[in-house]
DNA sequence: ATCTTATACTTGGGATCCTAAATGAAAGGC
DNA sequence: GCCTTTCATTTAGGATCCCAAGTATAAGAT
């Protein structure tokens, strides 16, 4: 059965992390309720999941408040995202049945390439080459034998740059020959750990494959603070817009 | 506002955990509000809520399925959680304002060794010994600096031997004379390791506060795998027994 | 006898209603 | 004039009602 309180919830986390409304700003359900023309149950649903994903508070007596998430929030989640990724990683790298998802790595990593050398970057490339990283740090995810480290991954989906996979793209760097080349090499580089991950889950090199993959995961991390050197007072907005946070995707269970 | 739905999750994830209904047996919502007396809204509110902690599965039609977590479930989580401890370690170690966290480390470290060399246990030192050791494992998630590292783990706490600081004790091995020797032991290897990991901190050599937490984690799951060769086909009932998991403990948010 | 179809019933999603509690405002006392 | 008390209003929790969709059962046709 369709339920609308998932997607209500996206529509409020997506005004909440957008900045439509002002940091520890109260909601009350009524309010929400008008805003969306839906009933209160629905509604009270999604508060309850928002709640849980930490960006609403309830407040002391009523009424809800709003928690919007900082670019330092961000970071630290990409933190612990990235550190449980090299669990997987190392996980994986033990695992006797990792043949298979190899396989699936080395594809990924080659269809990554050939989109590098390519040498262009569209809508539709960097469309794919997120799909392709996703799919990378997935298969990882899923194939480590540990389906908790997954399954706590995935907690931190909601969050723009912890969508599994996601990327930064920086919209206004793309723009200039030197920023282009800029990206150009980001990516490169960020396929040869992809390659040297890869590899060390083939050799059974756990603890090789822990470590560049804690390193893959700091990029992310350092690019962000890139970012908030070339801007300061850089924005969840602004986040968004780079990491080509899709805030229309549903919400995995 | 009181809420009853949280407590009723409570009730409901008691029973599945408690195996008080099969695997995969199919729940509904009227069901559930015949069973403990309540309308369908706080149900509601309580399933999705199990539904989030993955105890509870939507079906593909209607109803919806037990999906009770097993030893091995168990296991998988206790490395999630103390992988994100020793996350949790490492950045406290670099914290610049670890000094009063050490000190509450160290306060918490002398009050387990003084309970140890009183060289009794009881109902009550046994719950003050897990209540210092949740609250080294909470000093050190709340001081790390990252709050996602305390949020993500703080997710997990539903389930049996995952409450911060849960500690096993083996009720029937405390009996005997060499099970006693074996259980005093294992609390001062523990405290051992909790001395280094303040140590560490103190010192502010975060490799090796990383490492000592992965170990001091560790010894849970062998705990567990040494409950699990005494007794072939260890359940999830047996565990929370040894766990003191307390059920009736309420959800953090 | 078996397959198909139709109908009744189960069940989950959404809306509405009622209630209790908490906040805010207004009135009265000191 | 300020503090206290009371009453009204807002608001969240819980119950109930309605509806749509899916399932099961039974009846009819081949």
């Amino acid at each position: 059965m369709k339920s609308i309180d998932t997607d209500l919830a996206h529509k409020i986390r997506h005004d909440i992390l957008l900045g439509n409304y002002t940091e520890g700003e109260r909601l009350s359900e009524a309010q929400l309720c008008d805003t969306h023309g839906v009933s209160r149950t629905p509604v009270r649903l999604a508060i309850r999941l928002l709640e849980r994903e930490g960006i609403l508070l309830r407040g002391t007596g009523r009424g809800y408040i709003v928690q919007s998430p900082t670019v330092s929030d961000i970071k630290q989640a990409v933190l612990v995202r990235g550190h449980l990724e090299s669990l997987a990683a190392r996980l994986i790298a033990q695992s006797t049945e990792r043949e298979e998802a190899c396989n699936k790595l080395q594809n990924v990593i080659d269809e990554i390439e050939r989109l590098i050398n390519i040498g262009k970057i569209n809508d539709q490339t960097c469309k794919d080459m997120q799909q392709y990283n996703a799919t990378f740090h997935q298969t990882i995810l899923e194939g480590c034998g540990n389906d908790f480290v997954g399954f706590t991954c995935n907690r931190l989906n909601h969050l723009p740059m912890l969508e599994v996979g996601s990327m930064a793209f920086d919209q206004t760097t793309i723009k200039t020959k030197i920023g282009m080349e800029r990206t150009f090499f980001r990516l490169r580089l960020g396929n040869a750990q992809h390659k040297v991950i890869c590899e060390a889950i083939k050799t059974g090199d756990s603890v090789r494959a822990e470590g560049m993959m804690r390193e893959h995961s700091n990029t992310m991390i350092e690019y962000i603070e890139l970012f908030e050197k070339r801007h300061d007072e850089l924005s969840l907005t602004d986040l968004i817009s780079y990491s080509g946070f899709n805030l229309a995707t549903e919400t995995p269970n």
